[in-house]
DNA sequence: TATCCGTGGTA
DNA sequence: TTACCAAGGAT
């Protein structure tokens, strides 16, 4: 239940609350502003669901210019959602390495899949319908319902919460008021051109009401805005309170025989699900250094390198010391193992760590 | 509900 | 350099 946005306009006028925020101000913003971007359709026009379907599953905590040449390569390669489904599940993790958070792959290709096969290729245009896809949360459906189908709904992200909590002062950590601003941006929709809205919303979150340094001269909403009224803008969102991030370590194994290298895939499920790696320990906080070679993936003469990799993941920091050691061709079978030539390793799909462990074991350049 | 899940840019 | 954080979802 929004409680800012309920007050009458007698309590309004009576507490000297700003304006409510116009719709039509902010589609005005938008028609003169808004970003160009690739999966983005021409003013006026409605853009290909699978695009955006696709575009919004690529741009989940990531950020636009990241998202760029993935979504272009994507839509090369597998132009139409009955391409993408009926391409290999591996092919996909590979084009998606580097992008992080590799469950929305694997979600991706059942996502295309079961629109492919069991929905004709056409894409749900009801927020419910989407929702129950894979890798469809709350946020990507109304974003696909809006976006593609014009449907009556107001994506909320992380643009948008702030944007909210700046204009009504919600002055709850953004965790708690999850629900209060996801219902205070659905009273904000205008009637008509819902999916211009909430690009709109999003477009100002980006590049007007940013975290930091708002520009507040520039905002359509600046005249409504509650935080920017008390000169509190940069006190909104509240932010959570911050939680330690623990360092593990682990070693990772490097082996070349005969210009190739050993590669494996590690678990479908968890860190890196499903993506390639050099046989490695796993990363753990009290991890035991004189351990780590009972994990090596074959007997040899391993060398440490000198240094560590490091990597920072969402919630833990790693070092990585690495083991290299080089066998007498040919190269022998190994379980669970595969040798890559090292001229296609970086055709592998490497996600960044191992590609930083490939780095340091002088595998490739950069 | 809290935790797990990547990466790269920015101040 | 450190800290923050960007178009979240699954479990």
């Amino acid at each position: 239940m929004p409680r800012a946005p309920a007050k009458s306009s007698a309590a309004r006028s009576s507490t000297k609350s700003p304006p409510r925020p116009d719709p039509r101000a902010l589609l005005s913003w938008y028609d003169r502003r808004r970003r160009d971007l690739p999966w983005r359709a021409a003013p006026g026009e409605r853009a290909d669901p699978y695009a955006v379907w696709l575009s919004e599953i690529m741009l989940q905590q990531t950020t636009v210019e990241a998202v760029k040449p993935y979504f272009l390569g994507f839509l090369a390669r597998w132009p139409s959602v009955e391409a993408l489904a009926a391409a290999p599940l591996e092919e996909v993790m590979k084009a998606w390495a580097g992008l992080g958070y590799y469950a929305r792959a694997r979600n991706l290709h059942a996502c295309a899949q079961q629109v492919a096969f069991e929905r004709g290729g056409v894409f749900p245009r009801e927020e419910d319908d989407l929702l129950s896809l894979p890798g469809v949360g709350p946020y990507t459906a109304a974003a696909v319902a809006a976006i593609a189908f014009d449907a009556p709904c107001v994506a909320v992200d992380g643009n948008v919460e702030r944007v909210v909590a700046r204009l009504f002062a919600i002055d709850r950590p953004i965790r708690e008021a999850k629900r209060e601003l996801r219902e205070t941006a659905q009273t904000l929709r205008p009637a008509a051109r819902s999916g211009d809205f909430t690009q709109a919303l999003m477009d100002l979150g980006a590049t007007v009401c940013t975290p930091r340094g708002p520009r507040c001269d520039l905002c359509p909403f600046a005249s409504g805005c509650e935080a920017a009224r008390r000169g509190e803008t940069e006190r909104f969102p509240v932010k959570a309170q911050k939680l330690e991030k623990p360092l593990r370590r682990g070693a990772a194994f490097v082996l070349t025989c005969g210009g190739a290298a050993l590669l494996r895939t590690r678990p479908p499920r968890g860190l890196l699900g499903g993506m390639s790696e050099f046989p490695s320990t796993p990363f753990r906080v009290d991890f035991d250094p004189s351990r780590a070679q009972a994990h090596a993936p074959a007997a040899a003469r391993w060398r440490a390198l000198p240094g560590e990799v490091e990597h920072v993941f969402t919630h833990f920091s790693l070092r990585l010391t690495i083991f290299a050691a080089t066998l007498p061709a040919p190269p022998p079978h190994i379980e669970n193992g595969r040798w890559t030539p090292l001229a296609r390793l970086s055709e592998e799909g490497l996600p960044t760590l191992m590609r930083k462990v490939a780095v340091r074991a002088g595998l490739i350049v950069e």
